[in-house]
DNA sequence: CAACACACGC
DNA sequence: GACGTACGTGTGTTGG
């Protein structure tokens, strides 16, 4: 017979802990749900890790409790519970009723004395005890049976509270957490307490004295005399504070334990409350994904299966879409096509299209317009079979991330659903997903790929009117959409790899990773896998008894900075950190490398995500080619591996010098910071001066490099914390910096007041080309979720319009390579810079239109500087 | 298979 | 006074 487990939950508590971790949600009905939706995770969650027989919410009753009776201040100058919490309180007791779960208020007692009592009773039957709260009070409940669960950050992390956790952290029992009350007191509550004592004071005359009474019995054997003095004079103060601190666990509660079982709930009461809510990522949860409502939408739809393709079908203006059902599209089959124009709605085979001519002339001709999603996907595909894509006009795809780049696009049919049309499946419903997946018969595939065609026709107006209300067409039409086409052609040409190289490099590695191993293997006195923090941490940590710096929510910490400050203290450490940086190189870089490259070509083709980050940055996938190392010498080898793909042709990289900063002088219009840069000042070296106030030559490495990293912090939008992180200081060090900086650079402050301010009007951010980034956060009464909005409002115009002008200049350079009839190619972006392949004759050439392209793409009040270098590897172009 | 910890680049 | 703090991608481990 297992034992009963009761969870008792402080309903207000949470509801107030999910209102103010989460934004203000609103549902299509205009009812703020964020309160609600937090409570219904953190309830499904206890639910499913905890497993109770028995369960009971408590909620506070009326204003006026019995405390108010000792005094008559208690919670006083508390402010009002938010309306927009207020609203939320009914759904939250419906929520529990369709779960089935008791839930209880009494008048005169709060939610604690509840939870008090019951817990106290169900001790005596022998229950287990898990209390849950968003209140550190309720941890004077904590004893042998029962553990009191306080929620940290946000609403799913917890800190569990047993008598030993309470003991190791205060160093006091459980039962003393009241007499710590009685002398701190308690602000929120608006409890007293001893003036002057806090946590620290309190916890030290405890540990002395005992409890509370004890220490007031011997006042006199206090050291200090401002103490001694304070505790006599506040003496009734602090027992009152005590007595109305502590939980009471007899109140009159008239349930009793066997009323609190708990028998599961009924589904379909559960999920039509969802339903009503707008609760749909919990719907998919509850493993019922709303079929019936998808069924509904589907409207009946006409469309004709080409078995030959007839001229009539191909016109001028046309929705077009390329199936492809692997996402990696350089390797995967094309499976179907869909054409929806002002004569028809076909579905063509991938047979019966390709072997059509008259479908790869309409395919290649400029002048028949098509509307498509992803156009780099199709482009890239329909080439494997010798179709070159001309004439598209419109990208679902691209309009949709550049009208807004938060929303998450999945498949057309999630374009669709956000643009309020329904009358299609997601991909993953209709495919089915993991090892269900599966092309169904060719009637059902039509269809599904009419309606996507249907998609397109039906809102490519509504995307582009968007557009222009934005004033973003310029941007969607000039720079992301040609932009496409040069990607496509990066991405489909590839990279060489010196697979031998590779191989040869692999094999030296792997001897070294041996070696490693063995060394630590003796230091440690035993083996155990060293890629496992957690059998990592217990070797450094228990058994080897280093000290612990800091803890990760499912153990001790290893990371690198952990690492590093405990070098000193056994040589472990550099072994463990020399196995992570060969280990990272081998297993990412080695074989990763390797399984993805082509057999036949013995090229890499990595994909560039350009719909995916919300500064307006590409990203690279399969293999990731924007992060290969270069920091450090030993992985900065593997760029030996990567090589012209014609003999006797070289690498050429180019890059922007501090185009980041160059554009915050630019945009912040800051006198300072644009003089610098006219002068091509070492910008960090002049950052180190104004802000420690020194001439150039007393400026030390260490002010640069405090510098280096305040700009950097400026350029990532990254917080004191971060700042503190990266330098190894404290916050407040930290803050001070950052203060200095703005001071020296008045324009740079003025800007990031008036950048935020205008974010709170607008509720989004713009760059350079006017892409945007809606910030809805930044009028969020959540202090962590207001800063971090704000100072996103401060790096993506920054950030983003640095990614604008990158890639024009990738725009205006296939157009000059084009213009100069070079044989010379762009193969990658990495953000601020722009990797070519070269013939040797063409170098002269480079040199001298790489710079001069990048530099004029766009004219700023300060200029854009390109450093280039080249070699017969991507390492020698350095 | 998802969540986590870690590490690489900008 | 605490909060939990740049963005991406990929790898290995772990536990359901």
């Amino acid at each position: 017979m297992t034992k009963n487990k009761l969870v008792l939950i402080d309903g207000n508590s949470i509801a107030y802990r999910a209102f103010f971790a989460l934004p203000l949600l609103n549902n299509d009905k205009g009812v703020h749900t964020n309160a609600i939706y937090g409570f219904t995770m953190m309830l499904t969650r206890i639910l499913e890790d905890e497993k109770p027989s028995h369960i009971l919410v408590a909620f506070d009753a009326g204003k006026t409790t019995f405390r108010h009776q000792t005094f008559s201040e208690y919670k006083g100058g508390r402010q009002k519970t938010p309306p927009e919490l207020s609203e939320q309180f009914p759904f939250i007791r419906e929520l529990l009723d369709r779960y089935s779960i008791s839930r209880y208020e009494l008048e005169n007692y709060e939610a604690d004395d509840i939870i008090g009592t019951l817990s106290l009773q169900a001790e005596k039957e022998g229950f287990e005890v898990k209390v849950i709260s968003g209140d550190k009070d309720l941890t004077q409940l904590s004893s042998e049976d029962t553990t009191v669960a306080i929620t940290k950050k946000g609403i799913t992390e917890i800190e569990e509270y047993t008598p030993a956790h309470i003991e190791e952290k205060y160093g006091i029992t459980a039962d003393r957490i009241i007499d710590m009350k009685g002398l701190m007191g308690d602000s929120s509550d608006n409890i007293p307490g001893v003036p002057g004592v806090g946590e620290k004071t309190a916890l030290k005359l405890l540990k002395e004295f005992g409890t509370l009474e004890d220490l007031l019995n011997s006042i006199d054997q206090v050291s200090g005399a401002k103490l001694k003095e304070k505790l006599e004079q506040h003496k009734d103060q602090a027992i009152m504070s005590k007595q109305l601190a502590t939980i009471t666990r007899e109140a009159p509660v008239e349930v009793s334990l066997q009323d609190l079982h708990y028998k599961g709930y009924e589904l379909d009461q559960v999920k039509s409350l969802y339903k009503e809510l707008g609760f749909n990522s919990l719907l998919d949860k509850l493993g019922v994904a709303d079929e019936d409502a998808e069924e509904e939408s589907l409207e009946e739809i006409s469309y004709t299966i080409v078995e030959k393709i007839e001229q009539a079908m191909l016109t001028d203006h046309n929705a077009f879409y390329v199936e492809i059902l692997e996402d990696n599209y350089h390797y995967a089959d094309i499976t179907g096509f869909s054409i929806v124009n002002e004569s028809g709605s076909y579905f063509i085979s991938k047979e019966a299209a390709l072997q059509s001519e008259l479908f790869k002339k309409w395919a290649e001709d400029p002048d028949k317009k098509k509307t498509v999603y992803d156009a780099k996907r199709s482009e890239v595909s329909l080439r494997h079979h010798g179709i070159h894509l001309k004439g598209v006009d419109f990208d679902l795809l691209l309009a949709t991330y550049i009208i807004d780049p938060s929303e998450t696009i999945e498949d057309v049919a999630s374009v669709a659903k956000k643009h309020g049309y329904s009358a299609i499946q997601s991909d993953e419903i209709f495919y089915g997903k993991g090892a269900k997946r599966k092309v169904p018969e060719k009637e059902q595939l039509a269809e599904h790929l009419v309606r996507k065609a249907l998609v397109l026709d039906s809102l490519k107006n509504q995307l582009i009117d968007e557009l222009e209300k934005n004033k973003q067409s310029d941007l969607f039409y000039n720079l992301e959409m040609p932009l496409s086409l040069i990607l496509a052609d990066m991405e489909s040409f590839g990279i060489k790899v010196d697979l031998n190289r590779l191989k040869e490099m692999g094999k030296e590695i792997i001897l070294k990773l041996d070696e490693i191993e063995k060394n630590i293997f003796a230091l440690a006195g035993e083996a155990f896998n060293i890629n496992s923090p957690k059998q990592l941490g217990v070797i450094l940590f228990d058994k080897l008894g280093l000290p612990v710096i800091k803890k990760t929510k499912t153990g001790y910490s290893t990371s690198a900075d952990v690492l590093e400050k405990l070098e000193a203290d056994h040589e472990i450490i550099r072994e463990i950190l020399h196995y992570r940086q060969l280990g990272k190189l081998q297993s990412t870089y080695i074989e990763g490398l390797l399984k993805v490259v082509n057999n036949e070509s013995e090229k890499v083709h990595t994909r560039f995500n350009q719909a995916l980050t919300q500064t307006g940055r590409l990203s690279s996938t399969d293999p990731n080619l924007q992060n290969i190392p270069i920091r450090l010498e030993e992985g900065r080898k593997i760029r030996q591996a990567f090589i012209p793909s014609e003999q006797d042709w070289v690498i050429f990289a180019a890059d922007y010098s501090q185009i980041e900063l160059r554009v915050l002088a630019h945009i912040a219009d800051d006198e300072k910071l644009i003089s610098a840069f006219r002068e091509d000042l070492d910008i960090h070296t002049k950052t180190a001066m104004e802000v420690f106030h020194v001439e150039a030559e007393d400026v030390t490495s260490n002010m640069r490099r405090h510098a280096k990293a305040v700009n950097f912090g400026i350029v990532y939008g990254i917080s004191d914390y971060g700042l503190s992180q990266s330098l190894g200081i404290t916050r407040k060090e930290a803050g001070q910096f950052i203060e200095r900086y703005l001071e020296s650079y008045p324009g740079v402050k003025q800007y990031m007041e008036d950048i935020v301010y205008d974010a709170k009007q607008k509720g989004f951010v713009t760059t350079l080309l006017q892409r945007r980034r809606y910030l809805p956060e930044i009028t969020s009464r959540n202090f962590n979720m207001r800063s971090f909005a704000e100072r996103t409002a401060m790096n993506t115009p920054i950030q983003g319009s640095a990614a604008d002008i990158i890639k024009k200049a990738m725009i205006d350079m296939a157009a000059r390579l084009e213009k100069e009839k070079a044989k010379s190619r762009l193969l990658l972006q990495v953000h601020d810079e722009l990797i070519f392949e070269a013939p040797k004759d063409e170098i002269e050439l480079l040199s001298k239109i790489v710079p001069e392209v990048m530099e004029n793409t766009v004219e700023l009040k300060v200029p854009l500087k390109v450093d280039f270098s080249f070699g017969p590897t991507w390492f020698d172009a350095k």
